[in-house]
RNA sequence: GGGCUCUUAGCUCAGUUGGUUAGAGCGCCACGUUUACACCGUGGAUGCCGGGGGUUCGAGUCCCUCAGGGCCCACCA
């Protein structure tokens, strides 16, 4: 325990986070402390999920907006005495690590490359490095690996300094990665379980696919970026010589046609329906089918279905039974050889032959100067702006491509598994209540299950081989699995149970699966990894479901959702009882705040610049669920912040200077008695705000009250304290005691600063105030204010100094002012105080004394 | 196209189940260096509560409608 340090002359805000942060980690102050809350029994622990970052991504502002959200609800439950289990992970697997460990040391990975014990990247915290995949040494995929693993290390670090730095109440002996051997252990062992109930399978199926990256993307990943494209009238020839005219905005696809399609009473096609037309170029013969999805209005009302232009060409392949002839490669290039090659035209094998290898960007280009050379297109392309999906971190759009994945049931071919989710929705407590629309919304439209591999080098492997038959043939419906024991495990390198590495790719051998998970897969599980599932139960049973789970309100359909999913199958149980729901901040013009506008401060900066608890406070007064406008050129709630962190201290420095209180000193006069009232009603407005997650009612109803107990309050009693009335001062240290507390999981710097100027140990495990059922208040303290005001008004009017002396005045109001009446005169310096009853409230007949009496 | 959310002082926002004259902070103006605080204090001015309609004795609050922001989902020929 660190003793009570001294009172400063002059306290101040800077460097409360260096002294008081170490002091923290020595004495636990923010461990869980098991044995206790074992013995005290599961309703005694509050547990909090708690988002891991992107490790490789930076912090911004957004984070410590709801980093503190959560911090603030743990801060409070940890003064009501519940024990506290709040873990911090890093999510340091996954794409955008890869992305950064590509551009930080120049590296790629190739997974057909031999491990170089010692490798020395060509680069060291190259920030500026070329990103062209072009300049990029490849390099083994251990190698790879290892890069990763040391670039995630290195930002977690800075992470958690930056966390330490906000105050984040966390207990750092529970840290977590998600590429750690616990994480891919949960992940792992609960994909073996899903694989075993079936509910993860694996389907050869048209996948939306980024080329960039050149992996599989699931649902929950896209987004719409709107693209300029252009609508090209192409001409498809019928037997009798005549045409039928389609638009497109893909060109390109020509060769991958495999139909058109109009809509069942689309009278201008109906005779076409069951005859075959051919494609332009290409010259292959193509169905005219009917399928009510085509839409008469647009385009000329018929469409071209390729495999794939978009995810209306998957439904009609696949309701409509279609030929694939794919012509995309998983680089997003043009195949060397076309499926549908031999239906081609003479002059068609020559006009694929100009597309081979190219980009879809220039095959568009070069189809278009071919149509227009066979005087297939008809008039000149329409240029139009339309949403196209990409994947959120690409920059290319979405192709379709028909691969082999792992998939997860998420009730979206499952209506039972879908009510069981919004159930589930239903049991837990949103923060603010309207966002589980959110998340019904997301269960209810789900369009397929959940695409979990990935084609790339840094996550958890999926946990699988396939055996070889006599010839070599992968027999992919046969998957060997480890048991649980084996995990955590990577098939690439350990050979299948029963096998000897030796047999590895040989007939009647095995091979590994390559694919990762995706990182959400492993993220759907930090109730589980964090909480020792199936390697500690009896922590997991004591943390498990957690009791809030703390985010972003941009990634209810992925984390939220996900982790309700995975706790659902695993556990049949929501995760955690309640989902606290953070905004995002926008800019000055509303518009949610951009990373690439570059008027981002770093927080480390903001906490250097303003305090910590400044910038707590901040985040402390915006609402769950509500966006916040932040000015990076205008921080002025900061400065309010910064404010009332340092009105803190010098308040408690004030009441900490006059005469210790006699021991046995009564609070007796009216005033003091009727200030912890108010106080006493405060602690109920603040104690019921928190407990329903409303953090920044809380702290109003504080700070409102914090401010008139200096303003007013401490103004009145002065004169008494100086003079060492015990009344008085017993009331200052009782109230002081208790604001300071009120206040601590805002301010946690400069309330503990104060705090341990007379108290042992921290404050922040300090019981949180109690309300004692003071009753009623007479509503001395503001009705002696309204009449202080008059008298300062006075004063102010006659352009006086508020030293100047009253010789006399005439206060009329309730009876019971009587009771501060000679505080009032004290404060006001007033000579002479005449009282007179009314029902308002008023001072009349002031006058001053010529000048300030010195 | 569907859903959610917001619109209150120049700015950022409170405003509970409808109930006197609609609040706070910032900013602005004036005054004041008072034995906690100049990273200060005191006082003051500031409103078609987005528009329209309705319910009610009474509407910032409830209902309808229109307009405008923001977000999510759907659509992508």
């Amino acid at each position: 325990m660190t003793s009570a340090t001294g009172i400063p002359d002059k306290p101040a805000l800077e460097g409360l986070e260096a002294a008081w942060g170490p002091v923290w980690e020595r004495e636990g102050t923010h461990r869980f402390d098991r044995a206790a809350a074992l013995e005290a029994g599961k309703a005694s622990v509050f547990s909090v999920d708690t988002p891991p970052p992107t490790a490789s991504g930076s912090l911004h502002i957004g984070h410590v907006f709801s980093y503190t959200h959560m911090d603030l609800a743990a801060r409070f439950q940890r003064m009501r005495g519940r024990h506290l289990f709040y873990p911090m992970g890093w999510d340091d697997n996954g794409l955008p690590t890869e992305r950064r460990v590509q551009n930080y040391y120049g590296v790629r990975c190739d997974p057909t490359l031999p491990y170089v014990p010692g490798y020395v990247p060509p680069l060291e915290g190259g920030e500026n490095a070329s990103s062209k995949a072009a300049d990029q040494v490849p390099i083994s995929r251990r190698n790879f690996i290892e890069l990763c693993e040391k670039l995630t290390a290195e930002d977690e670090k800075q992470f958690e300094a930056l966390w330490r730095d906000l105050g984040l109440s966390v207990d750092w002996s529970l840290t977590y990665r998600t590429i750690g051997h616990e994480a891919q252990l949960a992940a792992q062992r609960a994909f073996l379980r899903n694989l075993a109930r079936g509910e993860a399978y694996q389907a050869d199926a048209p996948t939306l696919w980024d080329v960039t990256f050149r992996t599989a993307v699931a649902q929950a990943e896209l987004e719409d970026k709107d693209q300029p494209a252009a609508y090209h009238r192409v001409s498809f020839h019928r037997p009798d010589g005549g045409t039928v005219d389609i638009e497109t905005t893909r060109p390109e696809l020509l060769p991958a046609c495999v139909a058109l399609v109009a809509h069942p009473d689309d009278e201008r096609y109906q005779a076409l329906f069951g005859t075959t037309v051919t494609t332009p170029l290409f010259g292959v013969e193509v169905p005219v089918l009917a399928h009510h999805l085509a839409q008469k209005d647009k385009g000329s009302g018929i469409a071209m279905v390729c495999t794939f232009g978009d995810v209306t060409d998957v439904v009609w392949w696949r309701e409509l039974d279609l030929p694939t002839r794919a012509i995309i490669g998983k680089d997003g290039r043009i195949l060397e050889d076309a499926p549908a090659a031999d239906l081609f035209s003479e002059a068609g094998r020559a006009a694929y032959g100009e597309l081979i290898g190219k980009t879809v960007f220039s095959a568009k280009a070069k189809v278009v100067e071919l149509l227009k050379e066979s005087g297939e297109l008809v008039g000149d392309p329409k240029p139009i702006t339309h949403p196209v999906k990409f994947y959120e971190k690409g920059d290319k759009p979405l192709e379709i491509v028909s691969t082999r994945q792992w998939y997860i049931a998420n009730g979206a071919r499952d209506a039972a598994l879908r009510d069981r989710l919004l159930e589930a929705g239903n049991q837990i407590g949103f923060h603010p209540d309207f966002m589980r629309v959110r998340y019904d919304n997301w269960v209810g439209g789900l369009t397929g299950d959940w695409l979990i591999s990935r084609q790339r080098f840094f996550g958890v492997p999926l946990p699988i081989w396939y055996p070889l038959d006599a010839d070599g043939e992968v027999l992919r419906e046969q998957p060997i699995v480890p048991g649980e024991h084996q995990l955590p495990v990577d098939p690439a390198s350990t050979p299948a149970p029963g096998y000897d590495e030796s047999q590895r790719g040989l007939p009647n051998g095995f091979v590994g699966e390559l694919d990762i998970m995706d990182t959400w897969a492993t993220s759907s599980l930090t109730p589980q990894i964090a909480g020792g599932w199936e390697t500690d139960p009896e922590l997991f049973d004591l943390v498990f479901p957690y009791s809030l789970r703390s985010q972003g309100q941009d990634i209810i359909r992925t984390w939220l959702f996900s982790t309700v999913l995975r706790a659902e199958l695993e556990h049949h149980s929501i995760p955690w009882t309640n989902a606290g729901i953070s905004g995002f901040i926008v800019d000055p013009d509303r518009k949610k705040m951009s990373k690439s506008k570059g008027n981002v401060v770093t927080p480390a900066a903001m906490l250097e610049e303003h305090g910590s608890d400044a910038v707590r406070y901040w985040a402390a007064s915006s609402r769950l669920g509500t966006d916040a406008a932040f000015d990076p050129q205008n921080p002025k709630q900061m400065k309010i912040g910064r404010r009332l962190a340092i009105k803190v201290l010098n308040a408690a420095k004030f009441v900490y200077s006059f005469p210790e209180p006699p021991s046995g000193a009564v609070i007796t006069a009216p005033l003091d008695l009727d200030m912890l009232a108010e106080l006493d009603a405060v602690v109920g407005i603040a104690t019921a705000a928190y407990e329903e997650y409303d953090h920044a009612r809380a702290l109003e109803a504080t700070e409102q009250f914090f401010w008139t107990f200096c303003d007013d309050y401490l103004e009145l009693v002065k004169e008494r304290a100086y003079a060492g009335d015990g009344s008085a001062t017993r009331s200052l240290r009782e109230a002081i005691d208790v604001l300071l507390r009120l206040l601590a999981p805002v301010l946690p710097f400069a309330t503990e600063e104060v705090w341990r100027w007379t108290h042992d140990g921290s404050i922040h495990l300090a019981p949180w105030p109690e309300v004692r059922g003071a009753g009623a208040t007479l509503g001395l303290l503001p009705a002696v204010s309204e009449a202080l005001i008059g008298i300062r008004r006075a004063k102010t009017d006659a352009k006086a100094s508020q030293k100047t002396e009253v010789l006399s005045a005439t206060l009329s109001g309730p009876a019971f002012l009587a009771g501060a009446a000679d505080d009032l005169k004290a404060v006001g310096r007033i000579a002479q105080l005449t009282l007179v009853e009314a029902t308002e409230i008023a001072v009349t007949d002031i006058v001053l004394a010529e000048a300030p009496v010195e």
